[in-house]
DNA sequence: TGGCTTTTGTGATCAGGTCACCGACCGCGG
DNA sequence: CCGCGGTCGGTGACCTGATCACAAAAGCCA
């Protein structure tokens, strides 16, 4: 990867690299580079969650951060991904509605990430008819996949969604390396639950199973029960 | 199917009496009412739903809508409803991110509400600092309930849920006028979970039961179910 | 190798959802 | 007043999924 252009004394130009770069003019691109600051963290990091809210608007570069709830007994649920280019649309509609709700956020590779303080946030939108298209969307893309989520949780069946989410977590050509604790936490339901359904789709030589992995010898059976 | 009357040249200035009125200077509202015209429906109609997306960013004034998802196996869930002065964020949401999520709106009474068109939305929201805290608000607050919604749903107990919806239903003093079904579209359960909750209820002296109607005899132990 | 932790397996039991069907209640026309 | 059709609620049987308790494997490291 090689950065281009731009303010080469703060190292490359993030905003070229980034859809949020593409909708934006210039002077509002400089603007949004002078209003931020770049954050970086390791695997692992607790990003925010527990009475610690993200007091920054936050445009994640690269990795991936989860953004998960945790219940009281213990069950965890993920509420969903941000990817590079993306934002946590949780934080900042918590900090903007004065409610706060406690979901947590975890760097699941290295990330680095620009960081947009409210004040700065409310200059961009204020001035970038650019800036607003691209929050707006980024609010519509994330309330559309929470009632997706929620249609899902309501209504679907643990086996189907299993078998949609498995392909979602390959990492080389079929493997799958998430524990069944992991997994159940993908879908907001027990580790039992998650052993017995692998178990069952073994069985029927869906998948192999293996410590800490899993092996989808037949993807076209898992996507085709998604289907019934 | 919605009735409804351009300027607001005669009639009172309907900014003044809701919450998006107060954060906004006179020239802002002047404008607001120019850009929107006002709809009115009965109580029952379908405001929107199944591939007929609201093109307006809506305003409600006056009466309660309920939007709801309905799944392919005819189980049904109350995402949420929009109170006066409130706005149905997810409409919008979806015509801003392109994506269209169809959730159904009903009127569950006569209503009254200012239609704002795309174009002044993104007039207003480009300069008003007030209509876009309004907005960002609003957004805010719908992202929480959603992400409370999910929380329940995911691992909520179903005697817990409806012990703490009835109280939210009650119409006179201490009777609920609703059906188990109706109940349950509630809390995106069964129906029969519902009449077999009830009935546990009745036994430990809770509430009555009588045909589309519940009466609330012990409001607190309902309160206490909730928080064990 | 042996102990430790992490991961997975499994039976028992409970909560909740689905299905089938029936009976009670309501409104309405005769 | 009766009967009739439609809505509403009750209930047993059965299935799925969650919880609990505990055991067996698999990796990790001294």
């Amino acid at each position: 990867m090689v950065g281009g252009g731009g303010d080469m004394s703060q190292g490359r130009d993030w905003t070229s690299s980034i859809s949020v770069g593409a909708v934006l003019d210039q002077a509002t691109r400089a603007r949004l580079r002078s209003l931020t600051h770049s954050v970086t963290a390791p695997a692992g990091t607790r990003l925010f969650g527990e009475g610690s809210p993200c007091q920054d608007y936050l445009i994640l570069l690269s990795g991936l951060v989860r953004v998960q709830k945790v219940s009281q007994n213990g069950r965890e649920i993920v509420l969903y991904r941000v990817e590079p280019g993306e934002t946590c649309v949780v934080t900042t509609a918590c900090l903007m509605s004065g409610l706060d709700y406690d979901a947590e956020g975890i760097a699941e590779t290295d990330i680095t990430a620009e960081a947009l303080p409210m004040s700065g946030f409310r200059e961009l939108i204020a001035g970038s008819a650019g800036f607003r298209d691209f929050v707006f969307r980024a609010y519509g893309l994330r309330i559309s996949s929470l009632l997706m989520l929620i249609e899902e949780v309501a209504f679907g069946r643990i086996d189907q969604r299993l078998a949609a989410c498995l392909p979602d977590h390959v990492e080389d050509g079929s493997a799958v390396n998430a524990t069944h604790q992991e997994l159940a936490v993908e879908l907001g339901t027990a580790r039992e639950v998650v052993s017995r359904q692998l178990k069952d789709f073994e069985r029927r030589g869906w998948v192999r199973r293996g410590r800490g992995q899993v092996l989808i010898v037949q993807p076209e059976a898992l996507e085709s029960l998604t289907k019934i």
